[in-house]
DNA sequence: TATGAATGAGTCTTCATTCAT
DNA sequence: GATGAATGAAGACTCATTCAT
C-alpha cells in the first residue's frame, strides 16, 4: 500500500478502515471479527491498522462514533423544522426508507445490539448521544404539535417510541434478514400506512 | 456435583445448562462466551457440559429451540381464539409485558440478532419457525377481523408488523438497556396506548 | 455386565480386556487409544476396566507380557529339537506363516515398534525376554548345525538375523498393510524360497 | 526468533521444523507429540509453527513427503544402472549402511509403522510411492539379471522381498533399539554376508 | 509509514481417572 | 463388582498485538 503522508490521506484511510470494520463486525460480531480481515478488506496490512487504531476496542468505539452521529442531524432537522405534525410525519416516513436502505445505520444498530453488552461505556454513550437524542427530538416534536392543538396524546416520551418503533425495527430487520433471498419488505408502503395510522389515531379533526 | 443418573435428572440438568448458556451468550455474545463460564454458572465442570451438549454450537442451537418455541403457542392462541379484534388487541397488550419482563425471550432475541449472522441455518430456522409464524398469526387475526367488518386495513402482512413493532422493540430495549439503572419504561401504559391507537386508526365505528 | 465372582471368571475377563486393548492399541496407537473404547470392545464399562488394570500404562505392560511370551516356546522348541539344520529350517518356515496369520504377534510387534519408545522399561524387557531370546535360539541352532558340519557360517548372531529377517518383516508387513485390499503376499512360497536359499547359501554339500 | 522474510529463509525454517517434527514424532509418536515441543525444538513459538504448517496432520504428511522420496532415487539408480547382478548387490549393501546410519529414514520408517494406521491416505501414498516403487526397482533389477542369465529365481516380486528384508529390518532395529547402550550391530559385515548368500543362492555359476 | 513474521495468552475440546450410586 | 456421570489437566489451534525489516 502506498503511504499516506498528508493528514487528508490519513483521514481517508481511517474512513476506509472504519467501513471495513463495520462490515466485519456486522458479519461476525465484535469477538469473532479478526483484525487481519478488517485490514485486508481495507487493502492494508495488520500492522498498518494499528497505526490508525490502537486496539480492536478503540476501533469499535471509533466506529460507533463515526457512523451514528451524522445522520441524526437530519432527523432532528425534520422534527424541529416542520411546520405541522402531519408534515413532520410525512417527511419522517419518506426519509426513513432512505436511511434504512442507503446508510449503514441498520448494520451499526445490529452491531451495537449484539456486542455492546461487553462495553458499558460505549452502550451508555450510544444511549445518551443517539437514542435519547432521537427519542427526545420526536418527543419534542410531539409536544409542540400538542401545544399547537394538532394532536392529542399522553406522555410524549412514550408516544415517541410508538412513532419510531416500526422504523427502527424495520432497520433491524433489514440488517438481520436482508441477505435472505425473498421479496423485501415494502418500506415505503409500510411507513406510509404507519404515518396515516398515527395521524388518524392522535390527530385532532379540524372542521 | 451430585450425579444425574435418571433420565429426568439429566433433563433437568440440561435445562439448567441451557439457562446458564443463555445468560452467558446474552452477556458476552456467542463468540466471547466461554464454555467454562457456562458450566460454572450451572455448577458443573467444563467436562460435564460436554456430556450434555457436544459443542458450543450445538448448545447454541439447542438454546434457541428450547426457549423460543413454547411461548409462541400462547400468542397464536390469543390471535386465533379472541372473539373480536378489540379483544385480541387487549389480550395481546396485557400478555406482552409479561412476556417481556418474565420470560427470557428478550434475551434470546438479543442473542439471535447479535450472533445468528454466523449461523445461517439457525437464522433461517428461527425466521421460519418463530418470526414468520408470529407475523402470520397476527396477520391471520387481522384478516379475519377485516372479513368480519371490524377493521379496515391494507396488506395484513404489513399491518402485522405495525402491530408487533412496539412490542418487539420494547423487548429488545429491555434486553439491551435494562441494566442501566433508571426508571424503566412503563410497558403497560405504552402498550395500552398502542392498542388504543391501532383500534382508533383501523377500527370501524359502529353506530 | 454380569459380575465375575470366581478367580477364573476374572481371569477370563482380563484376557478379553487384553484382547480388546491390543485391538485398540494396534488401531490407534497407545496415546490415541481410548480406555472407553477398550472397555466397550470388551463389553465392559470404563469403571470396570479399572478394576482389572490400574492404569492405561499398566494395561499396556500386561498386554506385552501376556501375548509375546507363549509363542516363543514353540520357536525355541523348533530350534532346539530339530535333528538337522534342514529340518529346522523346514519346520520354521512352515510354522512362521501360521504365527503371522493366526496369532496376534504381528499386531503386537507393530504396537511395540510404534509406542515403546515412551516406555523404556517395557522396551528393554521386550528386548531381553523376547527379541534376544529369539535371536539366541536361532543362533544356537545355527551354532550346533555348524558344529555338526552341516553349514558353514560366520557369526551365528548375525546369521540368525538373516534367517529371521524375512519372517519378522513379513509379520510387520501383514500388520501394517493387511487391510489394504489386494492380493496378499504368498507367505508359504516366500518362506519356502527363503529356506531354500539359506540352505543353498550356507549348507555344506554332502557327496 | 529472527524473522524469515525471504522465501529462502522460510524454506529453511520449514526444513528445520520438519526435522524437529521427525524427532518428536519419532520419540513420542504422532498422538503423544506436542506441537509446542516441536516448535520449541526448532526455537520457534507455537504460533509460528502454524505459519508454516496448518495442522499437526499437515505437518505429519509434509514430513513423510519430504524425507522419504529423495533417497529413493539413489536406490533406483543403483538397481537400474549396475552392469551386473553381483555389482548391483555389492553397491546395494555398501549403500545400505549409510542410509541406515546417516539418514533419517529409519526414524521415518518407525514413525510410519507406528502411526500411519490412523492416516489411511498417508499409508496408501507411502505404500504406492515408496514401498512399491522400492520393491519394484529391485524386482526389475532381478528380472533383468535373470534375463541376462545371471541368476535363477522364482517370482521376482517375492525375491525382492528376500533381498530387502535384512536391510529394512536392520533400519528398523536401529530406530527402535539404537539408544540402548550396547555394541551396535555390524551392518557392513551383516549386509556383506547377506549379499554373498544371495549370490550363492541364486547366482548361476559361470565356468 | 507499511509489512507480515513472531509471540503467547486464551479457549474449545478430549479423555484418563475417580467415585457416588 | 459394575456403571457411567463428573472432574480437570492437557493439548491443538487462534488471533490480538508487537516489532524487526
Amino acid at each position: 500500500m502506498k503511504r499516506a503522508r498528508t493528514e487528508d490521506a490519513k483521514d481517508e484511510r481511517r474512513q476506509i478502515l472504519l467501513g471495513a470494520a463495520l462490515d466485519e463486525f456486522f458479519l461476525k460480531g465484535f469477538a469473532a471479527a479478526r483484525m487481519a480481515d478488517i485490514a485486508n478488506r481495507a487493502n492494508l496490512s495488520k500492522g498498518a491498522l494499528y497505526l490508525y487504531f490502537e486496539s480492536k476496542e478503540a476501533l469499535f468505539e471509533a466506529l460507533i462514533q463515526s457512523l451514528a452521529v451524522p445522520r441524526l442531524d437530519q432527523i432532528e432537522q425534520i422534527a424541529s423544522s416542520s411546520p405541522s405534525f402531519r408534515e413532520a410525519m410525512d417527511r419522517l416516513v419518506v426519509f426513513a426508507p432512505l436511511m434504512i436502505r442507503q446508510t449503514k445505520l441498520p448494520r451499526l444498530m445490529k452491531v451495537i445490539i449484539g456486542d455492546s453488552q461487553s462495553f458499558p461505556n460505549i452502550l451508555r454513550q450510544y444511549r445518551d448521544q443517539i437514542v435519547d437524542r432521537l427519542l427526545g427530538a420526536i418527543a419534542m416534536m410531539l409536544s409542540r404539535a400538542r401545544d399547537r392543538g394538532e394532536i392529542e396524546i399522553g406522555d410524549p416520551g412514550l408516544m415517541a417510541r410508538l412513532v419510531l418503533a416500526p422504523i427502527v425495527l424495520s432497520g433491524l430487520w433489514e440488517a438481520v434478514f436482508a441477505n435472505e433471498d425473498e421479496t423485501p419488505v415494502d418500506l415505503d408502503t409500510l411507513f406510509r400506512m404507519h404515518a396515516d395510522h398515527v395521524i388518524r389515531a392522535i390527530g385532532i379533526e379540524e372542521n
